[in-house]
DNA sequence: ATTATCTATAGATCTATAGATAATGC
DNA sequence: ATTATCTATAGATCTATAGATAATGC
């Protein structure tokens, strides 16, 4: 169950990661170099650099950087997804199941290596190789939304849209605060946050 | 009070905006291209393509692209900044306080005219060219810290770090949906939403 | 004389492809 | 034979500076 590949001519440099697979290895190099340093900003050159190969070499493992970027970005989102349609099939009451989603996704942006979910903002974004990712973050969203109108007409169409992005602003207290509150602690506010604003209080 | 210059070699191109200075031609251009392409994904040539001079015109006006940018970002935060300055000389209650500088904020960032709030989240933002836009956006991070606070030890002391990200998500918001309530609603949605966040509801 | 532009360009990138090579596996 | 790397490079940028020039102002 070793990583490191039997077969290939061998790097130039030592490995980044003994557990991972090179695939893995460029995925973590750029999250660190994407999230603390910018996407454009960052260079292939960088990222090889870190992983220890040849810049060339990123291309044996990626068709181009802006799928190095998308994979990161649906990873990241991929998980809370999941949670939140198999939270659907569960028969929790609205505040509950709110509650659970809300701990879950926090959880999910504040336990990444790195911060990934600020790339969420890039305008580059909206370009096609992004197309995958901004849907799955979509039905994130819709997810936020049915849980916060569920049962309740009165509340304000926009309501779910504001929980959804009280989440993510969590992405940025990580990057802004000298230091925040342990994870767990910073889940129970977040979800209680999420319940009074939702009006489940 | 017309703005086109009297003196100078004339222009390539037509002027992008009648009623600008070439200063303003050079913002405004810059903040739409870096909030829906992107910053490191805009060239100084692209900027000044659309404004209608020649690429090293630019570099009359800006010593560098950096301080384009540093420059847009500033005087976004800015008047935002300075109505929670007026604010708390004011003598109004926490709640009263704390809807207006919502309504005030999420006005700034709906009405401009690019989505230029966008670009906050880059992380290029952390070197020094934009330590001032930093520095003036933590204060006014403190400013949402001090009216969620005020008097009521028992607050949760990321409340207001929350409410902070609650406001800025209509960013997000103004990017990602189609289309957005009138500004005067969501003024008063987002603003009803931060009470109940902070527990002034 | 001053201002705001222009032309030309240095120098430094950067991404992605082509083809060679050094391992192991069969 | 297959795999995962390497070397070399094409071709396309991109930012910022130097110095010329076409206006107006005095």
């Amino acid at each position: 169950m070793s990583s490191a590949p039997s077969v290939g001519r061998p790097r130039s440099g030592a490995r980044r990661l003994p557990t991972g697979t090179a695939r893995d290895e460029i995925l973590d190099a750029a999250a660190e170099l994407f999230a603390e340093r910018g996407y454009a900003a960052t260079s292939t050159r960088m990222i090889a650099e870190m992983v220890g190969v040849r810049q060339a070499s990123l291309y044996y493992h990626f068709k181009t950087k802006e799928q190095i970027l998308a994979e990161l970005l649906e990873s990241t989102v991929r998980p809370s997804l999941e949670y939140a349609a198999e939270l659907s099939g569960q028969g929790l009451g609205p505040a509950e199941a709110l509650h659970a989603l809300v701990v879950y996704d926090v959880g999910v942006l504040l336990g990444a290596r790195w911060n990934v979910g600020i790339l969420y903002a890039l305008p580059e974004i909206a370009t096609e190789p992004f197309a995958r990712f901004r849907a799955e973050r979509e039905q994130l969203r819709l997810a936020y939304r049915r849980l916060v109108a569920a049962d309740r007409p009165g509340t304000s169409e926009v309501t779910g849209d504001l929980v959804f992005g009280l989440v993510e602003s969590v992405i940025g207290m990580r990057r802004d605060l000298p230091s925040l509150p342990p994870r767990a602690e910073l889940q129970s506010s977040v979800a209680a946050a999420a319940l009074r604003l939702a009006g489940l209080g």
